[in-house]
Formats: structure tokens, sequence, C-alpha cells
DNA sequence: AAGCACACCTCGTATTCCTACCTATACCCT
DNA sequence: AGGGTATAGGTAGGAATACGAGGTGTGCTT
């Protein structure tokens, strides 16, 4: 109960993956758990929806990864933003504002 | 130049015909309309989005539909909402709060 | 008569996310 | 020693949805 399985918009995911990738190298499943624990649990990124997203970042050259050891003993793929995935993520942010105050303005026209 | 063709994300257009619909009886290109109007010229609802759109929120039972005048003397199919469709409507606002307000913590994590 | 805005529609494609499934490692418990 | 769980990576197939390109027809203006 309380199950709640919450669909990401299409076309949010790549901006919240940026996001997080910016605040620090970090791998895969780091950026599933950061999220889930920044959004208080709205967010559950699924696997199938975040692996696919960060080779399609990683192909648009908007992240690089490498392998390193994380915390806990395992090998994990660490992300971090290129030159040309801050600038993406910059243009990302500022759409999504456009059009969530575009959105904002239809939402409250009353009458 | 300036013709920056904005993309709505894939699960908003619903919910932006049902507010529309929500005003009042209204036909598909004055929605089109109100929506590019309201949104100040941001969204431009296309004719091929738009339609098939208008025929699954039909076939949801959220909208109901009726063959009448418009203002310019043509026919047009006017679209109200069910009372199904004012509860759905209620649920996607609901949620799209709920989603920009998670979105808004993870582009607010600073560091 | 031509052109334009209005008003409706369909088809095919691209994209994106999901579910379901698979592999492997480290650690804990029995 | 064996089993379960959390961690860490991945793929394949399908559903949904928005878009571009194309089409029909009407009424008004020039």
């Amino acid at each position: 109960m309380g199950e709640e399985r919450v669909e990401l918009l299409k076309g949010t995911l790549d901006m919240l993956i940026l996001k997080i990738a910016a605040l620090g190298p970090i791998h895969g499943y780091g950026i599933a758990q950061r999220v889930q624990q920044i959004s208080r649990d709205f967010f559950q990124l699924q696997q199938g929806s975040l692996y696919p997203a960060l080779h399609r970042l990683e192909d648009r050259g908007w992240l690089k990864a490498e392998w390193k050891m994380t915390d806990t003993g395992r090998e994990g793929k660490f992300y971090s933003l290129t030159r040309k995935g801050r600038r993406q993520l910059q243009n990302e942010v500022e759409n999504w504002e456009k059009l969530t105050g575009a959105v904002a303005l239809i939402l409250q026209t009353a009458e």
C-alpha cells in the first residue's frame, strides 16, 4: 500500500542526472540513490531508465566515465560532466523554468 | 532567428487541454490558440499533437464532443469536460505540483 | 479566381521511459 | 559452507506520446 509508482515526465531524467553529476563524480547506482534521497523518495529511478540514459548522455558528450572503486569496495563507473555537459545542463534548467512558468500561467487561468 | 521550437514535456499536453476545456466548451483549433495566447506564445500546439490527444481524451471519457457553429460561421467540434475529466484534471494538477516540487528540490541542491 | 485563415484529420517516425530480466561482487547471518 | 541482501552494472522488448508532413474542406477578402 502507498506503493505509488511515480512516472517521470519524459524529458526530465537527463536534466536530473546531469544536475546530480554536476555535484561531483558519482556512479550510476549512486545517482539513483541521491535523486531518491533529495526528492524525499518522490523519484525512484528505475535501472532500466537510468543506465540507458547514462549511455545516451555519454554518447552525446555530456558525461564522461571512469571506472573506480566505490566506498563499498566494488567497481563503479563514475560519471562527471564535460564542458558541453555543463552548457547542456544550463540550457535544460533554463528551458525547464520557462516551461514550468508557461504551464503555471495556464493552470492559474481562472473563470 | 528567434524561431525557437519548444517541445512539450511528454505528459503535460493532456493536462493543458483539460484545463482549457474546463474553462468552457471550446473546439480544438481554439484550444491551440488559447494555449498559445495564455502562455504568451511559449507553447505552440501542433495539430499533429493536438487532434490525436483530443481523440485520446475523448476515448478515455474525459472529454465529450459536440459539433456546433463557431464564431466564424464554420463547423467546429466543441469539447467539454466530463465528470471523470474533472477528476482527472485535479489529479494531474496535483501530480504536476508534486513533481515540479521534487524537481525543484534537486535543482536547488548546491555544493 | 486566388489566397488565406480557419477547422478537421491521419500516418509514420523518433524519443523516452518502463517492466522484466540477466550477471557479478561484498557482506552478513545461520 | 551456504543463502540472502544490498550494491553495481547491463540488455531487450514494448507502450506511450509528441512531432513533422501531408491531406480535406469552408468562408472571407482581394
